[in-house]
DNA sequence: CGACAGATTGACTGGGTTCAACTTAAGTGG
DNA sequence: CCACTTAAGTTGAACCCAGTCAATCTGTCG
């Protein structure tokens, strides 16, 4: 029964893993420790003390400018980690925090490397994880560069939903999205007014319905025009496309 | 003479590299290709075919959406390479072009996994690199999503001093930076219009100066403050700061 | 009930885009 | 050597998307 532990689930949407494999990754996960809401993991400017692994709930890395202003520069859903190789690091160049809730189960750097140098196939799927988060920090680039509010909003929407999806944390078409309109500001690059109007327009468009948390996606393949949305970059093995 | 050579710059700005490890770096880099300017070395949905490495000239990675639009992700200088692990995917999910004539190294796969199995030393600073690689896109997307047009351009001019100055392809004060205006919007989310106006508002500041492809920074401390820029990102050994 | 976080709405403003013309610089070929 | 072409840079004017400011509403929790 690893059909509820979401490293598994994500580490083979990317690629083949072998029963020992899945053995070693609950041996590995079967901790985890609460973390209450809205509290940092690590702090930028902290020095990183090995890799954290999200198993369930909701966080995200973000920065902070002299400002005050927040940019999120991407989510932790279940069967995220933070970077492999952080340990090489002597200072975390940003923050870790929950959004909510979450059980998090923290990883000695010398467990990683371990699994790295001794677990071929493992260190494959775990390396493939990061170039996938690497992808994804690039796909928001464009998002924010070049996409229009309605379409940076959608996008986002998508892909949660299909990560969220393939560690089975959402249905065919809906899903709990926890974040606040401050969230989606602080991640879209807009602002929290602009935000709600945005999203009023989704909703207007038929594209999407659901009060606050809940999400119910109405009309996916316009949401993926809208959002021009390639889910290539996250490199799922089965194209990761529509049920 | 490994003065020159811009990968051992770069690598050992990053951390501390032992003779050996020099000289097969030298090796590995001995047999440049000539490639011209505004050719794709590798193209979004192709299969990546090991790894590119910059030698001279400027490169870029970019998204091309369905209207037309250009996001670039980044920018490869002399020493630059494009992700380590690029063999365990199947596609690409952004291209890869250069701006400039490039002499470029290409490394396959398997001499790349040889240095990372058996050069452990070589293996930490490329790991390193890359995580730097990581850590400026995650920058780009705060510049993008949260400065203002002045401080996204003054970010970028700030970053890509420190790292031409780091291979050495950089004075003090000044440096030859071979983007259109084009490409500076498309870099940092703004039309071509708007990069000339808010440049000419820098140089009216009397924060830079140049016409063209010359940049010289007039008062770096103060183009710091305006792009809120902090080099942390760039995880130089030694502080990487101003001479 | 009061307090607070979050969501919503309206009115106003302005930063940045759009469109379009024009200039400058750098080839290229006759 | 110069007319012609093309890419890049510059400028002006009009417009509008999105930000700002501020008030109000909603729900939740102690």
């Amino acid at each position: 029964m690893s059909d509820h532990n979401p490293l598994i689930r994500k580490l083979a949407s990317l690629t083949q893993l072998a029963e020992g494999d899945k053995r070693l990754l609950e041996e590995i996960t079967a901790h985890p420790v609460v973390v209450p809401a809205k509290k940092d993991l690590i702090r930028e400017g902290d020095a990183p003390l090995g890799v954290f692994l999200v198993m369930d709930g909701l966080a995200c890395r973000y920065k902070l400018l002299p400002n005050g202003a927040r940019q999120v520069i991407g989510y932790l859903v279940p069967g995220d980690f933070c970077d492999l190789d952080v340990a090489l690091l002597e200072l975390m160049d940003h923050s870790i925090g929950t959004i909510t809730q979450c059980r998090v189960v923290h990883i000695p750097s010398e467990t990683v490397q371990g699994i790295l140098d001794n677990h071929p196939r493992l260190a494959r799927a775990l390396r493939l994880a990061a170039l996938v988060d690497a992808a994804t920090a690039r796909e928001w680039l464009v998002s924010v560069g070049r996409r229009t509010c309605e379409g940076r909003l959608a996008h986002l929407l998508c892909e949660l939903h299909l990560r969220l999806r393939a560690v089975g944390r959402a249905a065919c078409d809906s899903y709990e999205l926890p974040l606040t309109q401050v969230d989606l500001a602080d991640t879209t690059g807009m602002t929290t007014v602009h935000v709600n109007r945005t999203l009023r327009a989704l909703r207007e468009r038929g594209l999407i319905e659901g009060k606050g948390r809940h999400i119910r996606i109405r009309d996916a393949a316009e949401l993926w025009v809208l959002a021009a949305f390639n889910p290539g970059y996250l490199h799922r093995v089965q194209a990761g496309g529509q049920r």
